[in-house]
DNA sequence: CTGTGCACGTA
DNA sequence: CGTACGTGCACAGG
């Protein structure tokens, strides 16, 4: 058998490759989108490509260290003992390098107590008794020894690992002078300086290789140590148990047992679409085009000298759409039974809605699509609705605003399993993807016909219907639940799924706004903000647009002459408590004008939009945004209900139009009390904040005593005040400049105040500190239920970007549990009023507040209903206190 | 007509 | 130099 006849194994030592890798290219330049660095993945699957185009192997294995530790470091503790840390942007990429090799079938090999040298060493062995030509790739000079007329070493040069320098027997002797199973040898005196092994003083490379030539081997210097002269044969004769040391380390075991024989090795061909959804979440694009080309033109490697390696090959083309087929009645019935079994997981739905109303539908298995038209009472569409109906599983995108449509047409829909573009923002919550032609361009690498916008009549068929929407989604969907950790799938199933009928429900039944208080209220405001811009514009003898940050410069710095306050991009700041500052330093008439039209002004706007959007049946529809806040909470729009005011007199004159409808008898508000800090209470395990909770007692008096070291008794309305703000700014990241601004209060005593809480309530900094630092590791942080977000800028080199991020990290984990649990209670209490058979309704939803339509004789019932599905929506080691009260509108029902 | 910055309402 | 949102106005660009 001749050198070119023989098999070819590849083995590469995947932890040092990866960590050149990761030296040679800029952290900086490979970072996902949601913060997940991949210069050392990317690094080396480029590599590793080359190397599968260029040696064609027939046979391939990547081998890892399993941890720091081996059986080396039990003999000698020291050993690789000078390696710093980690660096936190390498120790992610790991796992992710191994995952990537799974997906293209290559072997991923580990061993406990060995490192990949010793597998390296050990495939070596046995590939060369074998009869294959074996080609190591390692970074560690250690598989120097490893080199004879079978095993060659690929090894890095200084410039990364693009190019790789080939030793071969007669390479190794030029490059040091020595045969290969020599190397150890000069190693052993020398040392090695990366593995914490000292060698014997003076002496390097040179002078090793010289005493090699002279006595053979290490114990042959050894033995004749008494002949070598000078200083350098002193230190031989003092440090010599170095040298018989570092021999004993550097010795690649090469008999370990390990779970695969080379045979099972055997390259395989590469299955582009099990690699697709992992290199696109690492943003892989070019590599995965190579990758593709290698994968279409050859297996890797797999082609015994057969590949015909000339021409690249064509891409592998995307699946073409099928074409949809229009069915109704029995023909339909047999297709959704034959789809119902092809897909398990779901069959896509998309459905067309005109005027918020049901008019056809869209189905698609990943090969087959099915268009139908709908209307009310049309027998062959029943097939349709018995399916829809049953709980056979179906996934969509945008889920809410179909159920809608649904539940309009008087159509019922049970299974949705997954809404795909929940399902998207579990993975990527800082939105990136919108609509399903994003999902589906960033999943698939695909592109979602769209009718071109350049064009005013748009072509028939060119773009995207209901069935290519359901055949997208349906494609689209294993993908991004591929790109879901376990437990956000978890979290997907058991909270966010079911909450999108929850959700359309309440959107569906909205609340009832009383239009004439609204327009009164407007009329009122409207008349005071007129007469406060006149006082303002004869306070400095003009008219200006009091809208108008930049005419308000004018007139404050310009005319006025005040001082200049905090700068803005585009001058300076005229926001309101820059105006109270002014009005202490510079007192001015104008100011106080201004300010009180600034809230008139601001409030009428805010009554104005609500009237605006009461509907016909006057009731306000707000949208909720499930997957419109990175932290897991939802957002109201159109109108926003979310930020009603409460604060002053006037914003709660707002909240007495919002009443109970007709046929119901009050409204019910319950809210969570101190749900944040009960939340950092069980996070952070601090004994003083969970006895807090557990007293009973108020929160800020109970923390106010501690802090100020008098008795509950004693903590006066201003201690209370401070701690409160304290206690608030924490969540958030506040610093003591901050509380300071806050409370009007001297640096000084913010940090004096910061210095007395912390040191009551030790643990809670702790904890905040901790989930910033794991963050910095991790990437990411996570709520009590695994909800995950990622935060790209905690590594960053600008200090801005940075500590934004850390504050954001910190209150992560806080506002989004906070988010979870009352998601989990939404859930719950919808579920229970319909067990019950209950009238009452939910209806709105402020973050850590429920409203609820009461049906006459339910107060109790529906009471004791929330009261229990809120408290026990999660189980923390602080009980969830919630507050209810009842009314005939929601200032009323506040307590 | 669209995008950006500012200011401000809520939790 | 405190998190998370959505909205409306003014303004600048087209």
């Amino acid at each position: 058998m001749t050198d070119a006849d023989k098999p070819t194994l590849l083995v590469v030592d995947g932890h040092s490759l990866a960590f050149r890798a990761f030296y040679a290219l800029p952290v900086d330049s490979f970072t996902t989108r949601d913060g997940q660095h991949t210069n050392a993945i990317h690094g080396f699957l480029s590599m590793l490509l080359l190397l599968l185009q260029n040696e064609k192997p027939t046979h391939l294995a990547v081998a890892f260290d399993v941890s720091r530790h081996s059986f080396r470091t039990r003999e000698y503790a020291e050993y690789k003992g000078t390696r710093g840390e980690t660096p936190p942007e390498f120790k992610g990429q790991v796992p992710l390098l191994q995952e990537a090799l799974q997906a293209m079938g290559i072997q991923v090999l580990e061993k406990e107590d060995f490192e990949a040298d010793d597998i390296l060493a050990t495939l070596a062995a046995r590939g060369r008794t074998e009869g294959y030509r074996v080609l190591l790739v390692s970074g560690d000079r250690d598989t120097i020894q490893l080199v004879n007329d079978d095993v060659t070493l690929l090894y890095p040069n200084a410039q990364g690992v693009s190019q790789l320098k080939r030793y071969d027997p007669e390479a190794v002797v030029e490059r040091y002078g020595i045969r290969p199973e020599q190397y150890p040898d000069v190693a052993a005196l020398v040392g090695e300086t990366s593995d914490n092994l000292t060698g014997i003083t003076k002496v390097g490379e040179k002078t090793a290789v010289k005493w090699l030539g002279l006595y053979g081997d290490l114990d042959g210097i050894l033995a004749h140590a008494d002949e070598i002269k000078g200083v350098v044969g002193q230190n031989l004769r003092d440090e010599k148990e170095n040298a018989i040391r570092n021999r004993k380390l550097n010795r690649l075991v090469d008999d370990v047992e390990l779970d695969v024989v080379i045979p099972e090795l055997a390259a395989r061909p590469i299955d582009i679409e099990a690699v697709r959804p992992l290199f696109e979440r690492l943003e892989f694009r070019t590599l995965f085009e190579r990758l593709r080309k290698l994968a279409a033109g050859e297996t890797n490697g797999n082609g015994n000298g057969a590949a015909p390696a000339a021409e690249p090959a064509p891409l592998i083309a995307a699946p073409t759409m099928p074409t949809s087929q229009s069915l109704a009645g029995a023909e339909l019935a047999a297709w959704l039974e034959r789809a119902v079994a092809a897909e398990p997981a779901g069959l896509g739905l998309s459905l067309e809605v005109i005027d918020g109303l049901v008019v056809g539908a869209g189905i698609a298995t990943a090969t087959e699509t099915v268009h139908l038209a709908w209307r009310s009472g049309a027998a062959e569409a029943g097939p349709f609705e018995a399916w829809l109906a049953s709980d056979s599983p179906k996934i969509m995108t945008d889920a809410k605003p179909q159920l809608e449509a649904l539940a309009r047409s008087g159509l019922a829909l049970d299974g949705l399993v997954l809404d795909t573009l929940v399902a998207g923002w579990l993975v990527r919550p800082n939105l990136v993807e919108k609509t399903l032609p994003d999902l589906v361009d960033r999943y698939l690498g695909e592109t979602v016909p769209q009718a071109d916008p350049a064009q005013l009549v748009p072509e028939e068929g060119t773009d995207a219907g209901a069935p290519e929407y359901a055949w997208f989604t349906v494609r689209v969907a294993p993908a991004v639940l591929r790109a879901l950790p376990e437990r956000s799938r978890q979290l997907l199933a058991d909270i966010e799924m079911p909450l999108v009928p929850v959700l359309a429900a309440m959107e569906l039944r909205g609340v009832t706004v009383d239009h004439a208080e609204l327009a009164a209220l407007s009329a009122e405001l409207g008349e005071r903000a007129a007469g406060l811009a006149e006082a303002a514009y004869a306070e400095i003898g003009r008219e200006v647009n009091l809208g108008s940050p930049k005419q308000l410069q004018e007139v404050l710095f310009d005319q006025l002459g005040m001082p200049k306050t905090r700068a803005t991009k585009t001058g300076y700041t005229t926001d309101a408590s820059a105006l109270a500052d002014l009005q202490e330093s510079s007192p001015h008439p104008f100011l106080g004008y201004l300010l009180e039209h600034r809230d008139a002004t601001k409030l009428r706007q805010i009554v104005d939009s609500l009237d605006k959007s009461i509907a016909a049946d006057g009731r306000i529809h707000t949208n909720y945004g499930q997957i419109g806040a990175a932290t897991g909470r939802m957002s109201s729009n159109d109108p926003n209900l979310q930020n009603i005011p409460i604060r002053t007199e006037d914003g709660r004159r707002i909240r007495k139009a919002f009443r109970h409808g007709a046929g119901y008898a009050e409204l019910l508000t319950a809210d969570y009390s101190q749900i944040e800090m009960r939340i950092m209470a069980h996070l952070s395990g601090d004994p003083g904040l969970i006895e807090a909770f557990n007293a009973g007692e108020d929160l800020h008096r109970f923390v106010g005593a501690r802090v100020f070291a008098v008795d509950p008794a004693d903590v006066t309305p201003l201690m209370r005040t401070k701690v409160k703000a304290m206690s608030y700014g924490l969540a958030y990241g506040l610093s003591a400049f901050g509380l300071s601004k806050q409370l009007r209060i001297d640096r000084a005593e913010a940090q004096q105040l910061m210095r007395e809480y912390f040191e009551r309530f030790g643990a809670v900094r702790d904890y905040l500190r901790g989930v910033v630092e794991q963050a910095k590791i991790d990437g990411y942080t996570e709520t009590i239920f695994g909800r995950r977000r990622p935060f790209p800028d905690l590594n960053s080199p600008n200090r801005v970007h940075r500590e934004n991020a850390e504050r954001a990290a910190l209150n992560s984990p806080i506002q989004g549990s906070a988010a979870d649990i009352m998601k989990i209670a939404m859930v719950g209490v919808e579920r229970e009023i319909r067990a019950q058979g209950l009238e009452s309704r939910m209806l709105l939803t402020v973050h850590d507040e429920l409203i609820f339509e009461v049906a006459g004789g339910e107060s109790e019932a529906l009471e004791a209903l929330v009261r229990d599905k809120m408290a026990n929506a999660a189980e923390l080691k602080v009980p969830l206190d919630v507050q209810v009260g009842r009314g005939s509108d929601w200032e009323d029902a506040a307590h």
